[in-house]
Parts: C-alpha cells; sequence; structure tokens
DNA sequence: CACAAATAGTTGCGTTCGCAACCTTTTCCG
DNA sequence: CGGAAAAGGTTGCGAACGCAACTATTTGTG
C-alpha cells in the first residue's frame, strides 16, 4: 500500500506539496512555537533568544564558558559572544577570565541573574506543557521518540561535542 | 525510576535542561535541516531559502499570487515580494497583474523555472527521504501524527487560511 | 627553547530580515 | 455616488546575523 504521498513521478511537474514536507513543516513549526515564547522572554524579561538559551544554559551549569554555550546550543560563536556581552551590561551574568587558562571567560548569573532564571523557567515550561498537551501521553512519547532518532542521525545528540 | 527530566520545584533554581526543552529541540533540528537542505538549493541552483518556498508553492498551483504564498508558508510579506522580484530578474517567474483584480499579480514558472523546479524537487524529496530513513515506518507515522496535532493545535493546518 | 598550529573570544562589514510607512486598487456603506 | 476602510504589494530603515579577520593565550613539536 502506498504511503500518504504519491512516489515522485519523472514527469514535467513532480507532485511536491510544501506543506507535506517535514524539513518545510518543521521550520514552520518551530518558528510558530519560538514566536510564542519569544513573547515572554521580550515582553516580560527583556530578553531575545540568544539571550535567553545563554541564561538557560548557564543557570544550571558550574564555570560555563562561551565555547561550551556555542557548542551545545549550536549557535554562532558570534551570536553567543553578543547576546553574553549584553546580559553583562544588564547586570545578569559575570565574565572571569578563568586564571588556569586566561583565554576563557568562566561565566556565572549574577543574584538578579538567578531571581530572573527562577522566575523565566517555570513559565517556560509552563508553556512546553500547554503546547504538548494537544498530545496523549503515549503519542508524546512517540513524538519525543521520533526527535531523538532525527538528532541522533544528524549528530545533535548531548554527546556528541562536535 | 525518575522519567528523563525531574519534575520542577518551586525552589531557587529550577531545573531546564535545554537540550530536553522541546521548543528549543524543534529549532535546533529545524535549522540543521534547513541548513543541509539549503546547500542544494543554493550550490545546485543559486536559490536561498524564501526562494525555494515561492518556486514550490508556485509550481504545482495555477494563478497563484504573492498573498497566497505569504500565508501558506507563514512567511513575511516582504520576504516574499523580494524573493519574487529576484525570481523575475533571474527570468524563473513572470508576473502578471490580474485584470480582474489589478491589485494581484498572478504567478506562474517560466519554461526555465519549469525546468529548474523539476530538477530540484525529485533531489529535495530524495533528501527528505534519507533524512526520515533513520526512522521506521511505525515511527515515522507516530512523528508525523505528532507534527500533524501540533500544526492543528497552533493553527498552521492547510484549511486554516488565518 | 622557539616557533607553528590551535583555541577562546571580539569586531568590522556586507547581507538579510521585519516593521512601519507608503502607493494603488477594490470593497464596504451611508 | 462618494468617501472611508481594507487589501495586495513595494520600499526605506534600523536591527540582527554570519563570515572573515583579528588579538591574545595556550599547546604541540622539532
Amino acid at each position: 500500500m502506498e504511503s500518504k504521498r504519491p512516489a515522485p513521478q519523472p514527469q514535467d511537474a513532480p507532485p511536491l506539496q510544501l506543506g507535506d514536507f517535514v524539513p518545510f513543516r518543521l521550520n514552520r513549526l518551530a518558528a510558530e512555537v519560538s514566536e510564542h515564547l519569544a513573547e515572554i522572554y521580550r515582553a516580560r524579561f527583556g530578553l531575545d533568544i540568544p539571550e535567553w538559551r545563554v541564561m538557560a544554559t548557564v543557570g544550571p551549569e558550574r564555570g560555563c564558558t562561551a565555547q561550551h554555550i556555542a557548542r551545545s546550543t549550536r549557535m554562532h560563536k558570534t551570536r553567543v559572544s553578543r547576546a553574553i556581552a549584553h546580559l553583562e551590561k544588564r547586570g545578569l551574568m559575570t565574565r572571569v577570565t578563568n586564571s588556569a587558562d586566561r583565554r576563557e571567560m568562566e561565566l556565572r548569573l549574577t543574584r538578579a541573574g538567578r531571581r530572573l532564571y527562577a522566575e523565566l523557567v517555570p513559565l517556560a515550561l509552563e508553556r512546553e506543557n500547554s503546547l504538548l498537551a494537544c498530545m496523549s501521553r503515549e503519542q508524546l512519547r512517540a513524538f519525543t521518540a521520533g526527535l531523538d532518532c532525527l538528532e541522533t542521525f544528524l549528530g545533535l545528540r548531548k554527546g556528541s561535542a562536535d
């Protein structure tokens, strides 16, 4: 039995409905979800997405560096650098040169940064939950299993440090 | 045994691993997949992502307008406008003012545009297949069911014309 | 020890993007 | 009919981004 989409045919106009094309669907979905979340970050905390990712990465870690953030989030290092600079200027983080390797900067949240983090994280998790609530528990499990699978295939899983 | 993520706790530092946060995972995955696909579009056909999406939308349609593309792809109308302008300049599309409503422009692929489309679509589908091949057929079905679910919840499904 | 290669991080520059403002044409309604 | 509002589409402008080049420090190797 054929699956949902007819097989590609070697004729003049091969069938492609963009709305059924998984790469496009992932992009559209990710953009929509991000937009909803970014409302919280921006309107209520004055953060943009790179800044939120830096906060979220530094928050639970100890002795975190910009390089580590860039690798684990797959953001370009200049994006990370600029986000950190802005967060430091806002008094949410501190940058201290590591005396063991003076190229590195140890990153930490300030008291104000930890307060913002503690306030923001529950809201983010709540939004995630209300989004995922449209699926049954079993369906969600299968969906995240699919994500795991794709991430592993593409080398995005945690273990891979590039 | 704990499930993957410990439940949120109302203490100073609620646990959030960005790598387990679905909105972030979707963004990272979509970016990675897009990057791989964009290689084809750019290197072999000189298209960027907005241009590819316009081509892919106009290809199978008849009497398509910029507005329709913007709605169905959820791209900003300026992005669509600029992509169309560039494609027209390259001789891949034509813009004809609709005589019934002279605000609209009817979009069509030129012969060269159809040729490029016919060449590109199979490559795109092939890439999609090789990506999705990391899942079993049943797992893929469950995964796309999850996508359907999220898209419907967010109002992204085809039916919704905003 | 010295010098080349590698790593952490920053900055200048050109490109892309989204917002707002704008032009044109059509629709809505008194 | 006629003017206001709406809709399709384009453009100016400022912000954000990635690439490449750069500085500073460390590591590797003869």
